[in-house]
DNA sequence: TTCCCAAACCTAGAACCTCTAGGCTAACAC
DNA sequence: GTGTTAGCCTAGAGGTTCTAGGTTTGGGAA
């Protein structure tokens, strides 16, 4: 009988598709074992707990979003890489709705420093040179940015808006504009 | 042997509670069982499943908050409307980490209708009438608004603005005063 | 008071998930 | 070939969900 040749990494990739696929909450040690054909036992040597491995697919997708982001911001400032930034950012959640809701367990500090979270306040703050904006002032729009992309992106998926007809890629651009205007006009202290 | 007397209300109340104490996603049905002294198969007379149980927590969270935010709004326009509501939301975020975290669940859209959820919008759009905004950039700010809250509290809860020494508090200040800002000159289509 | 019935509670058990302990074996290096 | 080791196994304990069906209790009707 062949082997299934189960590696940490190639865990966490199918963990992470999993998620997509049945979301992240259902994400199981069991399912995984079941779908590398393997009893479930077998997949401890590689991972430690069930919670070790989702903070694994939440430190996998945090890099992923970030070279996505890194990506869309090449050569871009101002308005253009604020919009680049956040179509990145959405279509992302879009695209890996389960990557992204692991995104949101809490990590250990440590494996918090090490990952790619800190990469994304760095980007923002990248955008933030097109404004001119001098600190503290810069560190909160850096917060209301990731707010209201996060928050945008987690409530459109969770149906928040669905019981308004309209369209919601309409009012995301409409958000975009906006938050340019705010940022070119950020009020002073 | 006295009876635990448990109901529906008083089980959907527990849980809740439970969720506050040690996070929405530890809320069992085994161990509200146990808060009540009674075996866990004698709950599912009272609630369906757990599904359903957590969805009822989310209704009893949505409801509270609804609450709280009209009682913050009244006698309030404008830029106090507008901070008073901002706060009223935050706060209960702060006083209630596992109601909170339950209003995320996805609502079956019956039971979603009846909810509370609606009354939100209401309410957000009842701020605006300071602002003066035709639609379709009310709804567009509605979501906005509403986007920006729930970012910025779910993510000031999972620790993601701790990496910054900066104050959350002040922060969350000067958000809502560039917001306010942002409503006063929303960008024309 | 007595009866009765519905709500509250129980036991038993199946199915699933997590995780530990300890043993076997395929595959690769020497 | 031989050893090492990573990959995989069985066995089993303990927790959670939920179903099926039986028992008790408390309060209102007769």
């Amino acid at each position: 009988m062949p082997r299934a040749g189960v590696t940490s990494e190639r865990l966490v990739q199918a963990a992470a598709d999993l998620a997509d696929e049945v979301g992240f909450a259902n994400v199981t040690v069991s399912a995984l074992a079941r779908g590398f054909g393997v009893r479930d036992a077998s997949l401890y040597s590689h991972v430690g707990n069930a919670q070790e491995l989702r903070q694994r697919v939440a430190v996998l997708a945090l890099a992923e979003l970030a070279d996505r982001v890194a990506a869309a911001l090449a050569g871009r400032a101002g308005k253009d890489a604020l919009v680049a930034f956040a179509n990145a950012y959405r279509d992302y959640a879009k695209d890996h709705p389960g990557r992204y809701a692991a995104m949101q367990v809490p990590l250990p500090p440590e494996v918090a420093a090490t990952s790619a979270a800190g990469r994304h306040s760095e980007m923002t703050r990248a955008i933030l040179r097109g404004y001119d904006l001098p600190e503290p002032a810069q560190t909160d729009a850096v917060r209301l940015l990731h707010s209201t992309f996060h928050g945008y992106t987690s409530l459109e998926a969770a149906g928040g808006f669905s019981h308004t007809p309209r369209d919601t890629d309409a009012s995301w651009s409409r958000t975009l504009e906006a938050l340019h205007v705010l940022l070119s006009h950020w009020p002073p202290p």
